[in-house]
DNA sequence: GAATAAAAAACGGACGTTCATTTTTATTGT
DNA sequence: ACAATAAAAATGAACGTCCGTTTTTTATTC
């Protein structure tokens, strides 16, 4: 038998690294053996060690593969974003990281096992500083909108881009994952509204946010 | 031998279970063996079982100890909290929940594991109803803020206070087991300050918040 | 028949659990 | 106070199974 072509090894990689990320889902990776993965790819104990060299090395090309899949996804989104500080852009960010959580909820359970068995190694680069990168995506549109003078006076654009990108992805992710049906006590569309209007309104009233404001002039606080 | 002491089993487990908590977390569930259980607290593999039925029953019986003791921490997190909405008490919460995390690290990979292996099980009740446990206790607080006049017309108080504690916690883990160092690219203490911030003043200006709202309203969006 | 892929068999070790045995100690009788 | 006793606790070897990996054998294609 002479050489498979490249596509062809790599289309059963594709097969076995398919069987193995639904198994690492379903049980965990220490759970998932090596005859699961071959039963479930149909090909043979032995054969698996003619693709990778070691379980390990399954693992992280699953993780190599999906990473860049979300990677290109997040792109996407970015993208689609003009004003990333307007209030309707921050609510179709939320519904974009449902849709991502919920399409994809596996690739964070692959990082649950990352953080748990390898000390997120392979997913660090995913936060390591990620406000950073939204001030590199974003930078110029949020000058602009500070010359604008959209923006209260002291908010930093990136700070609040990344904290809101967090909030939403959490939220879901707690919902998809974590079984907290409905934590913040309204529907999905609700939830999305009532973050997004905290983002852009806050949540005190004129009066009072006047008073406090006041209060910290006089105390010095930042 | 006669039956030994309540007190003196409890002993025995809490060393056994302190062991295991200890490879669990560092390890993980299927990683760790009864063997290394066995050796680290310095008992007996077969001595085990006298103890617990299953591996699982030991986990189970952790975790179980472990919400009571976050849920006592909780508690009086919320005890020591007079008036949830006011910025200066947010920015409390934020501080304690990342002491919390950070004292207690171990107890969110448990939570991890759970996910992974027992489908959250175990945790759920964390997140189950999350908002509506804050309405009840702060209940009679958020009444009288909403009295006062406090809030931002439509601000449900549970629903951002839910939001609040959400956004602390997932910080601090973030940067704690998640490699996101400095992810929102400040410092802990600045982090909390503009997390703070925004939740009550929000980010837009007064300028473009009128705006906003004017075309919110010309459109009929809730 | 040479080369390569695929399958099968085999390896040594580790796993969770069980169990026959030994050791320990709270109670009892004195 | 103390030794005898009996019941429980502790032990570690053993069980059967499964593990990741390696080696050997078989099948396939040129």
């Amino acid at each position: 038998m002479p050489k498979l072509s490249e596509a062809a090894i790599e289309k059963r990689k594709e097969l076995i690294e398919s069987a193995a990320r639904e198994l690492f889902i379903k049980q965990g990776f220490h759970a998932t053996s090596m005859r699961d993965i071959a039963k479930d790819a149909g090909v043979s104990l032995g054969n698996l060690y003619n693709y990778y060299e070691t379980k390990d090395a399954i693992f992280e090309s699953i993780v190599e593969k999906y990473l860049e899949v979300i990677d290109e996804r997040l792109r996407e989104m970015f993208a689609s974003i003009d004003e990333p500080l307007e209030p309707e852009s921050l609510r179709r960010l939320g519904e974009m990281a449902g849709e991502l959580v919920n399409n994809h909820s596996d690739f964070w359970l692959l990082m649950y096992i990352d953080v748990l068995e390898f000390q997120n190694r392979h997913f660090r680069k995913m936060f390591d500083g990620l406000s950073q990168r939204f001030r590199k995506v974003f930078g110029p549109k949020f000058k602009e909108a500070e010359k604008r003078g959209d923006l209260r006076t002291g908010v930093d654009p990136g700070s609040v881009f990344t904290a809101a990108y967090m909030q939403f992805f959490n939220y879901f992710l707690v919902e998809k994952l974590f079984g907290g049906n409905r934590h913040l006590g309204v529907s999905d569309e609700q939830a999305l509204n009532s973050l997004t209007k905290i983002f852009a309104y806050g949540t005190l009233s004129d009066k009072k946010m006047a008073s406090f404001k006041k209060k910290v002039a006089s105390k010095g606080i930042a």
